[in-house]
DNA sequence: ATGCGATATATTGCATACTATAGTTTGTTG
DNA sequence: CAACAAACTATAGTATGCAATATATCGCAT
């Protein structure tokens, strides 16, 4: 039989790993509020390991910003304002901004090609009412994009500022909020920026692209 | 006698930070060279600590993208690459340029006179040949802009960036570059088009600020 | 002599035990 | 009763010990 090619090593993930990535759920979707304090040896009991990995996934958390701790004191899950939405889009429009105006010059036909299959992917999740998916989908495109700029302090960054929008939608809004077609135009002018080898074009494309649910979700709330 | 207002608790410094500072240390100033392996147990010996801080120090470290893990296996000190000038420099200039498009809007009088006094200083010490002294006081003035931005996710992201850049120049140049009087004007641009609540052209300023040493170090590699 | 496998060694990952410190309660004294 | 201090409790910080895993070494068979 054909053993598969791209074979990932089943990376039994580590008791940090597990740690960190079920303390995040938590946090992100709000099992876990905003100020409520983190025991170690709470949570050590409840995830069944030691307090050892509790304590490198909260540091890990704490470097994202999720969690702060108050050396020798406590440690506390960090609050979410309405000001953020404008510190998180910003900063991740002028990283992405940039990711495009790089990747504008460096795409290939059948990188472009894969753009278009996701963006239409991504417009039938918005068309068809999935906004799960959609958030995904948008998602996905976007980080296709700073993976073709090749850069990966961007692409560490722009984790890191996904992670707390998204946490700031479900803080606020109790799920995601519906990506609009506007979105697709615009990933479209982002596509036609690429197919023109216009690095300026793709820049403004892109911020609008971020700037605009950013204006929409600064409504809502 | 009046006690100092503004007392810092001396802060005991844990086992963790320790070890932390001194690592970091080691690996921008070179001590510790790129690809090198790092072994939990001799640096916990060096530092007169146990493993656990500095487990949780190399934990800051690969995070901060000083050094790689390989789980189960070793830690190596990262590598650098002349590549890495574009990806650190665009990246933070793409940073700070939103910064400073941020702060023309908040910006006020006297915050101003501050910048001003800290590029009177920074051109002191281009000029009597301190290039030490330039470079501290060219990111001070850097991250007053950033600062004033008020944007944690910025200011966060920057740091670490500048460790990098701080890093690439000890280790292909063994010494801070030359800051030049051109680095000096730009920084009067960007002062002009705050007084001007000019965010475009303090955006541009800014980008120019970054680039140009960008280029600079890129032809001396 | 070389390739393979078994054994030994080194090193990380995790758990537990110990220590230091911040916060709380309680007791004593004015 | 109030105020302070001492001891008590809870929790984080650090050290050490044990288990799992990867690498190196050695011996054996071909």
């Amino acid at each position: 039989m054909p053993v598969p090619q791209n074979f990932k090593a089943p990376a039994r993930k580590s008791a940090k790993e597990k740690a960190f990535d079920q303390i995040q759920r938590w946090i992100i979707d709000g099992t876990l509020q905003p100020g409520e304090k983190l025991l170690e040896s709470e949570l050590s009991e409840s995830l069944g390991v030691s307090r050892t990995p509790i304590r490198e996934a909260f540091q890990l958390l704490e470097v994202k910003g999720l969690v702060a701790t108050y050396p020798g004191k406590e440690t506390k899950v960090t609050g979410v304002e309405k000001e953020d939405i404008f510190k998180l889009y910003s900063t991740l429009a002028a990283l992405h901004a940039s990711a495009a105006e790089v990747a504008a010059k460096l795409i290939r036909p059948e990188q472009i090609r894969h753009l278009i299959d996701l963006n239409t992917e991504f417009e039938r999740a918005v068309g068809s009412d999935q906004p799960y998916l959609a958030m995904e989908t948008d998602e996905e495109f976007h980080n296709a994009i700073v993976e073709l700029s090749s850069n990966p302090y961007t692409a560490s960054f722009s984790d890191s500022l996904q992670v707390h929008i998204r946490r700031l939608k479900y803080v606020f809004l109790r799920q995601p909020i519906d990506s609009t077609q506007a979105s697709v135009d615009e990933h479209f002018a982002i596509i036609r920026a690429f197919q023109n080898r216009d690095a300026a074009a793709a820049h403004e494309a892109m911020k609008q692209n971020l700037i605009r649910p950013m204006r929409e979700l600064e409504h809502l709330i």
